[in-house]
DNA sequence: CCGGTTCATGACATCGATGTCAAGAGGTGC
DNA sequence: GCACCTCTTGACATCGATGTCATGAACCGG
């Protein structure tokens, strides 16, 4: 007991310096022995491990990642809600590529608000997190930006970064609302309502610019009649079902350009009453019993998103990464399942 | 440059060191003005942060941890799945209990996998997060007892932990069982079937120690000719419910004793084509789009499970638990929906 | 039997921060 | 003018591990 520091405690587990003293050895040695360092006697090692089981021993992994190079053996991840089952999805799929690296995954949710983004992010940073990968709340990744300045990789999901050079990692959101407009066209529709998320989102620019081109490139040049937005949330994006479909001329189909704007708007329909006609639907994003209800959904794969995203991270870290802005889009596909086939009445 | 130990790299930040130098302090003056510590001059604490700003200067997280007692900022929450809505829940309850104590989540999925459990429970003890919230995959319990012993505080949810003396939240299944089978009793049925989990899992044994209390109750004798159970996913739920349904004398009702259960059995039921009589159905877990669907479900508050978990730990953790083995049960209730309410045929 | 090699081990500095203690500067009271 | 106090600051040890280098013993060939 040193009468100088006292060193706060610690946890309950003993020090490398104990499983030494009790092996009767240096720490050094001890630390080779449990490291599995070829220069060790068979018995030096034998009684090291010894003395390790019987304290109970774990090394300390903060100690030794501060030692070498400071950096912790984490990832973060920000993402809206953790029980939104897209972000969900990411989170394993990065979780997955993680594991193979011997790293773990620290889950932040930011309610898609932007003071705790920044808030998080740079509570992560000062954690040492090898990477971070975000999907951003706002426009402003500035200060995203200035963290991969200063040597942290980061690579944003599902949105792109504005007024920053960030890898990124984004669906092909104006095919896949080119696709879904396409699809309801095709069955005869020209009045179409679009239930949008928060505008500031570069998602919900793209998909509503290809929900645009499709229908313009039809014909139907009052094509932003129907089309709403800021809603990220099932009960608003209810509320604007009802709404659309309230209207003197209401959308004879309706596409909702997220995972809850297309269950709050199947909560409006089915509040309608099983006489009154339904308009044809098709969502972005699928989800659990999608198919069991029958929903047309222009579908995607977030672990993937999840996946490449950790795995470019990584790359980043470890400085194999490629030269300049890498920017992956990847593909949805369109899956029928009776709702996006509904004729108008 | 010192000529003997050559430093890993490091990250590209600049430490409290470098800040200290170029504000022409020594390092503790640096440190006291960067945690605003009051015997610090006015023009020296701005001269100290104008040099951390310009340096781009971040806390090291590990080293303080480290000094401050050797535990990292974090909880380590080890669950099935991620992608599943319960766990995901779970997770962001807990994380919103952490976020008030400045501490992240680190999240690990087993896949149920026993191994997996015990090497990412060991894992996250060697990155000394400050307790642990597991939901354990099996009957065995005894590391992570002895990870409690050894000062790591552990908390068990929604099983109860086997042969280890560990706090644990649950749910009353027991109950919540004792409801959904009463329920579909009042509603005339005799020949009910039920969809389980894996049979080593508290939970499922519950639940059918609940079912089999109700049926018997009723004078049901033969209560266990239609439980079947080790399913644990969508596809085995499915699969099962349509061996259920093709027995010379099927259940003319039936309880799916999980979320994914219930999501499986809605299938087989879908593929069995409208003119089929339906059975009625209760589902323990409410789940997304179980309104929409009317499904009557067993519903309960995953997110509270993850708050109550998480304070428990913490306060385990800073020894102001209470005394002895806690064990919480939280209550479900009964939502009926219409599926739950259809009379047999 | 000796110089040179290999092998196991230990002493010590170090990662980047914080706690303790001491010292110097400046002010106050008498 | 001196003892005393407060305020600010810095030197140094320390948290628990690992990297570098040095040391001493055993072993080899000639």
């Amino acid at each position: 007991m040193t009468a100088t520091t006292h060193p706060a405690a610690g946890d309950g587990r003993p020090t490398l310096r104990q499983v030494a003293e009790l092996a009767g050895v240096s720490i050094k040695t001890a630390s080779r022995a449990l490291n599995g360092d070829a220069h060790v006697r068979d018995v030096t090692s034998t009684r090291v491990h010894a003395a390790a089981d019987q304290l109970g021993f774990r090394l300390n992994g903060l100690a030794r990642e501060l030692r070498r190079g400071g950096r912790a053996a984490s990832v973060g991840l920000v993402i809206g809600d953790l029980a939104n089952p897209f972000y969900s999805r990411i989170a394993r799929g990065a979780e997955q590529v993680l594991r193979g690296h011997g790293l773990q995954l620290v889950t932040c949710s930011t309610n898609e608000d932007a003071a705790t983004e920044r808030a998080l992010t740079a509570s992560l940073v000062q954690q040492r997190v090898r990477a971070l990968l975000v999907v951003p709340t706002t426009e402003d990744s500035a200060h995203l930006a200035d963290e991969q300045r200063h040597g942290m990789p980061v690579v944003c999901l599902d949105r792109r970064p504005v007024g920053a050079e960030i890898d990124s990692i984004v669906l092909d959101n104006r095919r896949g609302a080119v696709a879904a407009a396409e699809h309801l066209l095709r069955a005869g529709h020209r009045r179409i309502g679009l239930v949008g998320d928060f505008s500031r989102l570069s998602t919900h620019r793209e998909r509503v610019a290809g929900f645009g081109e499709a229908l313009r490139a039809a014909g139907i040049a009052e094509w932003q009649r129907h089309v709403r937005g800021d809603s990220h949330d099932e009960a608003s994006a209810e509320l604007i079902t009802h709404q659309l479909l309230s209207l003197r001329e209401p959308p004879t189909a309706l596409f909702t350009t997220n995972n809850r704007n297309t269950v709050g708007a199947l909560r409006a329909l089915r509040s309608l009453g099983p006489a009154a006609p339904r308009p044809a639907l098709v969502g972005f994003d699928d989800f659990a019993l999608a198919d069991v209800l029958g929903i047309t959904v222009v579908a995607h794969e977030p672990e993937d998103m999840g996946r490449l995203g950790a795995d470019l991270a990584l790359a980043r870290a470890e400085g194999t990464g490629p030269d300049g802005v890498r920017s992956l889009v990847l593909p949805t596909r369109l899956v029928a399942r009776g709702s996006g086939e509904v004729p108008p009445p």
